[in-house]
RNA sequence: AGCCUCAUAGUGUAAUGGUAACACCACAGAUUUUGAUUCUGUUAUUCAAGGUUCGAGCCCUUGUGAGGCUACCA
């Protein structure tokens, strides 16, 4: 568990920065628009700006949650609270502070007013295709528009109309004037504001004009004094003009616009359009639907935030555009839940075994540890009478050469319990397994299999009188749904599709098959630990499981 | 096409100009009352070509490949 104490080339500027005096702290942001749920890629962002600030606590650094609500058309307060909701969960704290660019209306409109004074802003009554059309292309440059020669006067007055309401939506911009001719597009007198008659969910209908995120975001960082602004690869190009911005209004700081490369999982859907649509389409059962990478859909299916925030750690923050395997993320899942989570026993797929000597040895309770390794855990009482359920996989009438599990006349260990002998079986007209008979072998609970008996494996087992022992919850390649893309039958990021039926078709007999407290979830942690991703359709299951209890980590924080 | 950025095992990430390494994955063995865990081992890496240098993954040039940019989204 040791992690390298390298630091990434955005720790090394802030060192420098502050080493040399030019910072006397650092103030870093998560800055979301509220307009869809946290997903496991902001984990990577969120990890980033709160561990920087985290890691130099010693000179005050803070990380500000600022929500980027600047396009009332997008976002919703229900995103609002899901976001603060999700951040806290992943093991991070704003403190006091808390923002909503909304709440700087005014000082945007301020410093759009300094712009136009300085000669440095005009209103353009050009519509959005006509602009474009004047803007040029990548190889040539813009042109000029009409409302690039209006007074400082004319724009004033301009601007104030639209504020004031009287233009229609698309009648008319305001622009930054700064080089049509620039190889940066960014730069090509890009619009400051937009009219847009809608309510807002903070400020109302107190405005109509609204500023662009290139404006807004540098003036937002430099109103909190953020020092280190870090956002992803695709703003480089807007650097430029943050720093343009940052250079031209009337700025209480000074701050530095860093990038870094986005997080990108394979076989995991990261699109928030695509995410949106699976949701309102009704594809999934919500946000927090436990096959979407969101933070609460990992949540509920009971991925540790320990784990996520280490995982962060060990992919590195760097501007190389990869594909992270979701493979990494996996193991830090599987590593944290394997020291952390208690063990239960379950059975998904069922078949009775009847222990026909049951009565030769009245024992109603063994004692099962919680945790193979760790002790402190503690041990549990599981009732066992003279039936049981087991897995319908760990018996094969004919078993194959590796098959170390029951068949008849074989030898198993019910795991904490008894060893059994499988003594016969019967069958019904669909040649299925009905029922299982065995018998145990007396003493065997705790003790070392009696000389001459073969006995290579323990398996899960259920008592059918009182039910089961947990919880459970499916751990498979399940991080996906149907690709709405696709033509048909597609999966974005299932590698096993068949996978998902074949456990659902398990589940069904468990639930009609268990009463009290069962309840089954298409989730991938906590059942197979490790070795349900070597499914391959057609290809028998790892008879091997653990069952993590949900409980235990989905009620952490 | 112009501009910006990036390029190290299959994946991600390291390496003051001085022996290319760590983790994951994969595979093979050992232990195991979870075919898990744990332990041991194996395979495989600097995009290309030039240049500077005693010495280049690192510096320079050119090329190749990948990503980004022509929203009144963020």
């Amino acid at each position: 568990m040791s992690d390298a104490p390298k630091l990434d080339f955005i720790r090394e500027i802030i060192a420098a920065d502050l080493a040399v005096g030019k910072h006397a702290t650092v103030i870093t942001r998560f800055p979301p628009e509220p307009n869809g749920y946290l997903h496991i890629g902001h984990a990577k962002s969120i990890c980033l700006n709160f561990g920087i600030a985290a890691e130099h606590a010693e000179v005050g650094a803070k990380c500000h949650l600022r929500f980027d609500d600047t396009n009332p058309e997008k976002e919703e307060l229900e995103y609002v609270e899901s976001i603060k909701t999700d951040v806290k969960w992943l093991g991070f704290d704003w403190g006091e502070d808390l923002y909503f660019a909304s709440n700087y209306f005014s000082y945007f409109h301020d410093c759009a007013i300094h712009l136009i004074r300085e000669g440095k802003a005009y209103v353009e009554q050009e519509s959005a295709e006509e602009m474009r059309a004047h803007r040029g292309n990548l190889t040539s440059p813009g042109t000029p528009s009409p409302g690039r020669s209006l007074s400082v006067e004319e724009n004033l007055q301009l601007f104030a109309s639209m504020k004031a309401g009287e233009f229609k939506e698309g009648e008319c911009v305001l622009r930054a004037k700064i080089d049509l001719a620039s190889p940066n597009m960014n730069l090509r007198d890009p619009v400051l504001y937009r009219i847009m008659h809608a309510p807002h969910h903070n400020t109302g209908d107190a405005w109509c004009i609204y500023p662009m995120y290139d404006f807004a975001h540098p003036l937002e960082d430099a109103h909190e004094h953020i020092t280190h602004s870090l956002c992803t690869l695709e703003f480089e190009n807007h650097r430029p003009l943050y720093d343009w911005f940052i250079e031209n209004c009337p700025v209480p700081s000074r701050p530095r616009q860093i990038e870094f490369a986005r997080l990108s999982l394979s076989y995991t859907i990261m699109s928030k359009r695509k995410l949106l649509e699976l949701v309102q389409g009704g594809h999934v059962g919500g946000w927090d639907d436990p096959r979407l990478p969101t933070l609460s859909g990992l949540r509920r299916r009971g991925y540790p935030p320990e784990a996520i925030r280490h995982f962060c750690k060990r992919i590195g923050i760097t501007k190389f555009n990869g594909t992270t395997d979701v493979a990494l993320l996996e193991f830090d899942v599987r590593d944290f839940l394997n020291h952390a989570a208690p063990r239960r026993m379950a059975v998904l797929d069922p078949v009775k075994v009847v222990l026909e000597n049951w009565s030769t040895e009245p024992l109603a309770v063994v004692e099962v540890p919680n945790h193979p390794q760790q002790a402190e855990m503690g041990n549990r009482e599981i009732p066992i009478a003279a039936e049981v359920w087991i897995e319908r996989e760990d018996f094969m009438e004919v078993p194959e050469k590796k098959f170390h599990r029951l068949a008849p006349d074989r030898h198993v260990r019910l795991k904490g319990g008894h060893i059994i002998r499988c003594t016969g079986f019967e069958k019904d007209a669909a040649g299925a397994i009905t029922v299982i008979r065995a018998e145990i072998l007396p003493g065997t609970v705790g003790a070392d299999a009696p000389e001459g008996v073969a006995c290579k494996a323990a398996i899960h087992w259920v008592d059918v009188a009182t039910g089961i022992d947990a919880e459970v919850r499916i751990y498979d390649r399940l991080f996906t749904v149907e690709d709405p893309d696709a033509a048909e039958g597609g999966f974005l990021s299932v590698l096993n599709p068949e996978s998902l039926t074949t456990l659902a078709a398990k589940v069904e007999p468990a639930l009609a098959a268990a009463d009290a407290g069962f309840s089954c979830q298409f989730d991938r942690t906590g059942y197979f630990i490790a070795d349900a991703r070597d499914h391959q359709p057609g290809v028998k299951p790892v008879f091997n499981r653990t069952v993590a209890l949900r409980d235990s980590w989905a009620k952490r924080g």
